[in-house]
DNA sequence: TTGTAGGCGTTATCAG
DNA sequence: CTGATAACGCCTACAA
């Protein structure tokens, strides 16, 4: 079947009996038509539906007035909520955004990048920092205002929209230890091509260090954000010969996967092991015990980042911003009981 | 600034000494050009960096291969699966994904609507149907293709990727009338321009009225989707002269709303009063005791739904497609204790 | 204040 | 197999 024929301005030119110019004016710049002829216009413009085309007024202007996005996965609650507030943002100046999923996979999030900037995106929402080189030189010579979210670097030409993993981590494994625990374990998520997994990592692995604890009192696995995996990644920790007295999670999706194995296996948290996560959502509120976690402000950094864009769009400079985050003390965390 | 002169077709064509028909012809129907001349395009259609322009070719082509979503809110987890799904198959296909949010508001919707439509969307994803006729009106006369998901009606020209609600829910309320409940309420989400909670409130009703409960014994209240309105919803509820031995909820979020409030005001569920829910989200597992709720396939309707709207392009001709749902029992919900 | 005309980058038609 | 050339729909100098 033939696509239907839109109304052009030619047709509402014709009917309104003036110029295409002028009905482009019209839309464009009011002021600059005489008012009983912009009404004749207007009038022909309700009557006849029309609406510009797309592609001729990008094609013309060199712009979508499109934002993109890619993020791992709306299917996080983190993003789904941050994703949410950016869109409200990009809706409120008038602007489409244009979604695509990386998987946490570094190669698709290349695709994907592309794919958006193909489309002709005015300016992208990425999540973290860990990509090729290769791509920030194509964002570079295309000229695509970018903004990294959801990690924060001091010292960077980019722009970033988030807050210190590494420090956020630091400080929830020194709590830990202030509790009393030397025998610590993390379930991380999975660091390859995840920045703030690997900071998360890195900044609890420092805090033990520095807090004088033997590098063998402190073991690592990589757990998939789902809680079946986090909880397998619980069970094999708390079947070593002497298991950890705290677990720190990369995520509150790993706390609780592992909270719930717990509960399946008999093992209680916190007497018999704490368990920390990171994020805030929901669910470490709904489990019991609350999960003690790092609150993070996941809606107003969407928010935040939608502004960076536009700012980005609007003055050609962007300027990162940096949230703050802090721990929420629920009741997954306290301090060992002695040795039984 | 100056945008960035992007090389054009006709960039290529000079540097390869071929016209801009070859070129393109290169691009889209590679088998038609010679092999050496179409190598050597290619050289220089890689060495230039060039892709096409979005504008131009959605310009000549009259599409944009791009899918337009409209949901109430990312920040609901059902939505936030299924737009994931929905996103991936989309992905799949070749296309993109313009979202967009209404926050179960009608006039936003509306407003998002077209918005999408006159960024060129080739197809929309819905949800559900209540809305002004006008808009439909809008939708036929553009011929853009779109689907109605999360509800399904049988009879209706229209199409729809989804499951019944009403059903579901009557189905719901024939249980805890089968649990031996007779004083029941219902805490529904908003219903205004929501038909899945209105056909969800409707079908419970039905179901009492047709197990012989009277009137009376049936309360309703309605409650925005967030844990603290539901537990407010659940305060009022518990407070009543004779209050309820069980409430159903219109969806998880009311359910464990409710769940957390009567923890807080020290009721016991289920033995003091059952709860259900609907949709089957990871909250109604993690929260103790676990909720009794109606399975949704949220994913696969996603997929589903994108698959629809890709035959939809393709052969101008759309199948609604029914999911079926059912009752997963989880602790929630349990018979009444008699009179103390 | 309004109209004319050229150009934006691709694709498709139709000769060669 | 390849090259002109004409749309596609809109915007914007520049002229009137």
């Amino acid at each position: 079947m033939d696509k239907l024929q839109l109304p052009t301005l030619e047709d509402v030119a014709r009917q309104a009996q003036v110029s295409t110019a002028t009905v482009s004016r019209c839309l464009s710049r009011p002021e600059t038509v005489k008012d009983t002829t912009r009404e004749r216009v207007m009038q022909i413009v309700s009557e006849l539906g029309y609406t510009p085309n797309f592609g001729a007024q990008a094609m013309v202007a060199r712009r979508t007035n499109t934002i993109g996005a890619v993020i791992p996965t709306m299917d996080n609650a983190i993003f789904a909520k941050g994703l949410q507030a950016f869109q409200e943002e990009i809706s409120k100046q008038g602007a489409n955004l244009l979604v695509a999923s990386s998987s946490y996979r570094k190669d698709l999030e290349e695709k994907q990048i592309r794919s958006l900037i193909a489309r002709g995106v005015d300016g992208l929402l990425l999540i973290g920092d860990d990509r090729d080189e290769e791509i920030y030189a194509y964002l570079e010579k295309r000229q695509i205002p970018f903004v990294l979210a959801w990690n924060y670097r001091e010292a960077s030409s980019r722009t970033y929209v988030g807050f210190n993993n590494f420090q956020a981590s630091y400080d929830m494994a020194k709590l830990v230890v202030e509790y009393g625990h030397t025998h610590i374990a993390m379930i991380a998520g999975i660091t390859e091509g995840n920045d703030r997994a690997l900071d998360r990592l890195a900044g609890a692995g420092e805090a033990l260090i520095d807090s004088g604890l033997p590098r063998d009192n402190f073991t690592v696995t990589e757990s998939k954000y789902d809680f079946d995996a986090a909880g397998n990644a619980f069970e094999k920790i708390s079947g070593l010969g002497r298991p950890p007295t705290a677990i720190i999670c990369g995520n509150d999706v790993l706390a609780v996967g592992a909270i719930l194995r717990a509960k399946t296996l008999g093992i209680r948290v916190p007497q018999d092991i704490s368990i920390t996560g990171f994020d805030d959502i929901e669910i470490s509120t709904i489990v019991e015990p609350g999960v003690t976690t790092v609150h993070v402000p996941h809606r107003r950094m969407g928010t935040s980042a939608a502004s960076v864009l536009f700012k980005a769009l609007q003055e050609q400079k962007t300027r990162s911003r940096k949230f703050e985050t802090h721990i929420v003390k629920r009741q997954s965390l306290c301090a060992p009981s002695g040795p039984p």
